[in-house]
DNA sequence: CTGAAAGCGCTTACAG
DNA sequence: CTGAAAGCGCTTACAG
């Protein structure tokens, strides 16, 4: 193996000039970082990023942990589960988005709880954790709140001494997605939401409120039904409703996100309901699956790039402003969401 | 932080014992053993990994490199592209036999190409690699070949002094397929085939012409028609196909992939044709997805846990020999594949 | 069975 | 601008 040792020999200078010089420090005179250089290439040397790790007491990598409800899933185990598809999806961004600040990214196999987990962690000298955590009741998010370990959660609002989150504004994408509806002549909208003990749930609820509220209509609490976040509990869900209400009843579905208005389409258009005919659907997060329903589902776009380029921006200079003694910036980051027509929605069926 | 020089302290030996406990080794007297025990609890030790890495030269982690046909591309950003679902379904377990072993798995960052892509994975100390290589003439898997690290490839045919590979019996598998067709009393059968140059491509198309010539059926090569492996490409060559030929001029088609059979079904639906009444059709892999099609797919399936499960055993097995100088087993692995009979398959069609 | 010492490959005050 | 030295936290011959 080619080390420090021996580009240094080569160029005839010290092991700390070389280190100098491949850290960008000033204090190199221009020969030596030429002559450096050259043997650097000539030897084809690559520096040695484990012992780097241990005198710095920090790797070049960053964490994903995802934290669904059960403990034992992992990353990749969720592939197909419908009410795991968004974070999927903003996955590809996120190794992007990694790889291009040069850091790697590291899928820990963690068997350990809570303190243990964070400790573990620590020894791989993970610079940052990337968080998705579905599941905030986990003990290792909370663990994670107090760890020393910068940390950007997405969508779990919660914040520590040294973490923070980004998310969408999920409330005034709902808000924007009722209003729509609203402005076609909808009037009876129904919400098919989910986890309303949540923040997402609970924000993308209140959105639709404000819409009726700030429309001047009345919120009929009979129009909300809870539903899981997976296309099939949506289905189901539906397949009540219509059990439930006269067809003229209501003639719009606000769904909770995307996947849920697939199971939502599929029970309308059992029962013969036209789309957008009949009932209007709007969805929420605009998945590439939007496309391709039938009709192409009119939905809220949350913009992940610029959710997973803020993430790891702000987990970036977290890790960074450490070295310098600089307060790091804390501020959670909010993403505008905006409404994507597509053929799902329609004016309102005139009253008969 | 905790280190072993305080776990020594605290049990009253040296660091020397402390790591000798850590590791298992025999020479450690019970009563040390047990006051080790304790300290590391009491004190909530966990070893340094990274100072582990430097020392052993190893790290206890696996690098995940998939070549697409893209220099560019990463893991995640092929989800949603068709012609890679089989593999991003094969992550799954990869990820959990990985953690399972109690290694880490490590996407690397990698601007590199060739010489400089192997020497920054040795930098990193990757214990070994598990390629996905869908473009075996990238040149980094030739240096890959060549390379120290103990690597697995998956599908891709390459052997080198410290690598092997592990595939399905893709030639059987298709054999199964287009004899379950031939019993069925199908007799003009179309295969759909992709990638005839590389492995898998060949090997299911050989196996096609075997089964036809076990049964002693002419094999007629204007039958076999070239696509690629994605679900669009697939379809538009058999509206080609629907173009070129008549109706009762073959009646059935073997698919080189699910996707790919996916198309196929959208095409022969589009023009009215009845699946299995008029055209039977069989896939290759079983994927999730498979259930869910109209009419659900017969298929062959791959056995993606023994072909991970094989993967990792090898690979971890290689890893732990070069400690004890044995000989590794560098053998690939050929896993069996079984025909699924579902509903996309009938009895063929009586000539009129 | 145990400990003192050397060493893995790098970085970073410190002194010049 | 540069080098000698110490040190990051561990493991492993070596000697006892």
């Amino acid at each position: 193996m080619v080390t420090s040792e021996q580009v240094a020999r080569m160029a005839g200078v010290s092991r700390a000039t070389v280190s100098r010089a491949l850290n960008g420090s000033p204090r190199v005179s221009a020969e030596a970082r030429k002559r450096i250089q050259e043997a650097i290439i000539s030897l084809g040397y690559e520096p040695d990023v484990v012992a780097q790790s241990l005198v710095r007491q920090r790797s070049r990598t960053i964490a994903l942990c995802l934290f669904y409800g059960d403990q034992k899933s992992t990353v990749f185990s969720s592939f197909g589960e419908t009410q795991h598809y968004f974070y999927l999806d903003l996955l590809r961004d996120v190794e992007q988005e990694i790889a291009a600040a040069r850091y790697d990214l590291l899928l820990p196999s963690s068997p350990y709880a809570a303190k243990n987990y964070i400790r573990s962690l620590q020894m791989r000298h993970v610079a940052g954790i990337l968080a998705i955590a579905m599941n905030p009741a986990d003990e290792r998010v909370k663990a994670l709140l107090e760890a020393e370990i910068p940390t950007v959660f997405i969508d779990s609002l919660s914040q520590g001494r040294n973490s923070t989150y980004v998310t969408s504004d999920n409330l005034d994408g709902s808000r924007q997605a009722t209003e729509h509806l609203i402005q076609l002549g909808h009037q009876r909208i129904v919400t098919l939401i989910s986890g309303t003990d949540g923040p997402i749930g609970s924000a993308r609820l209140t959105g639709y409120r404000q819409a009726l509220q700030q429309a001047g209509l009345p919120v009929d609490e009979q129009l909300v039904y809870a539903s899981g976040w997976n296309t099939e509990e949506a289905y189901q869900t539906t397949l009540t409703l219509l059990q439930e209400r006269q067809p003229r009843d209501f003639t719009a579905i606000v769904a909770g996100s995307d996947l849920m208005a697939i199971g939502v389409l599929r029970a309308l258009h059992q029962h013969g309901l036209h789309v957008p005919g009949d009932v209007s659907v709007v969805g929420f997060d605009d998945v590439d699956l939007c496309r391709y329903t039938e009709p192409p589902l009119t939905t809220i776009r949350q913009d992940r790039s610029a959710m997973v380029q803020g993430a790891i921006q702000r987990l970036i200079s977290m890790i960074e402003s450490e070295d310098e003694h600089d307060a790091p910036v804390l501020s959670p980051i909010i993403i505008p969401t905006q409404l994507i027509t597509r053929a799902s929605t329609g004016s309102a069926a005139l009253p008969e």
